[in-house]
DNA sequence: TCGCGATCTCAACGCCCGTTGAATCCGAGT
DNA sequence: ACTCGGATTCAACGGGCGTTGAGATCGCGA
């Protein structure tokens, strides 16, 4: 599906002319087979395929799937930026922040979106949940328990983890219909709220 | 893993004496199996391995691995006794009992646990999420919604999934360290008011 | 006692997978 | 003008998969 076929055209074997953009073309199908089938759902073939391109070539650039999985699963934003952002206007509506930003980059980037590729692939494939956990926990997490002024700041970040995963499997991939066509806003008031406890107040009951 | 060999052994072919208890076997692989490893991840072979028979005897039992999965992956629980057991005592505390009920069955079914099974499908075979998002639906979100006096019920049950698949993702799955290492009653206390705020609390900003 | 039918195994089918090795093509550097 | 090496394809490999059909075994009802 979706295969256009700009790059390694004619059935010629051999170089063709220019730069060829041929990687990139690889690593765009890529991500947007392992997005929507997951690790061991996407075939190198299916992904050869959409690039216009023979298996064999994807080996040769990547050398194997895992590693094509690394390189295209590579978040397009970075950590170490967006959450200094997200932390600087202080801890006041961290949680409101947060979400918008979740829910924009959700809808910005679509079919090709790295997190959902990496989610239903780390519930299958233990490498991947070992990418997943790490990528969560050095590069965001952590990050976000220094930025708070708490007690047990990792935990916070881990609950609020669990409601962003829970947020992306319920709406995203199982599409239940009165959460995804509910109105952005009004989630971002809603789950706001949420990580915003899950942050700064007191974790043991009222 | 875990093969043990009391059904079907002996290399002989035919019928064995007694009740046989083949098929309950069969199942329980299956479950153990499709809850650790998704239902592409588990096959058919290592099922039947795990049960001590031919692969052949799983197909002439339930026709299809899908079927196997269908069979399988039934909840061992009545929703419509539990869902009116919980929503009993009134809507006080109720997220609190939810969370205490789902977090005990947790750690209660272990290995086999159909949830798990049925999350670690879902995400990638459209027909899992399908059985999922029905089983949700209308087996335990819409008694819910019918259970508690407040506007958008549906809508409130889609939020209270979207936090407990984010428990079963993080804590079970990914096992994030602090969120799978934290005390039960904690975690009940804490996840317990954000159910309770998503069923009762107006919706809409503070 | 006999045979029906359920239980069970064996061997094979066709398919798709990730990966490999050799061959071809052609732009760029000398 | 000539090579060198990267880009690219083709054909094949070995292995695992779900599924099938034929046949063996044996408990049980008549």
């Amino acid at each position: 599906m979706a295969s256009s076929d700009s790059p390694g055209n004619g059935g010629r074997r051999g170089r063709r002319p220019g730069d060829s953009g041929t990687r990139e073309a690889i690593l765009d199908a890529a991500r947007a087979r392992f997005s929507s089938e997951g690790f061991r759902g996407a075939t190198v073939r299916a992904i050869a395929g959409d690039a216009g391109v023979d298996p064999a070539l994807v080996m040769h650039f990547f050398g194997t799937k895992q590693a094509l999985f690394v390189a295209a699963m590579e978040f397009p934003l970075d950590p170490a930026e967006i959450v200094p952002r997200l932390l600087g206007p202080g801890v006041d509506g961290l949680g409101e922040r947060l979400l918008r930003f979740l829910l924009g980059i959700i809808d910005e980037l679509g079919d090709a979106n790295p997190m959902l590729g990496l989610v239903r692939s780390a519930v299958t494939h233990p490498d991947a949940a070992r990418m997943m956990r790490e990528f969560l926990g050095e590069a965001i997490l952590d990050r976000i328990a220094a930025g708070i002024d708490a007690d047990r700041p990792r935990l916070r970040a881990d609950l609020c983890a669990s409601q962003i995963v829970g947020i992306l499997v319920a709406r995203q991939i199982l599409a239940l219909p009165e959460l995804a066509a509910a109105d952005r806003e009004l989630l971002v008031g809603i789950y706001g709220r949420t990580i915003q406890r899950y942050l700064t107040e007191p974790l043991d009951s009222s």
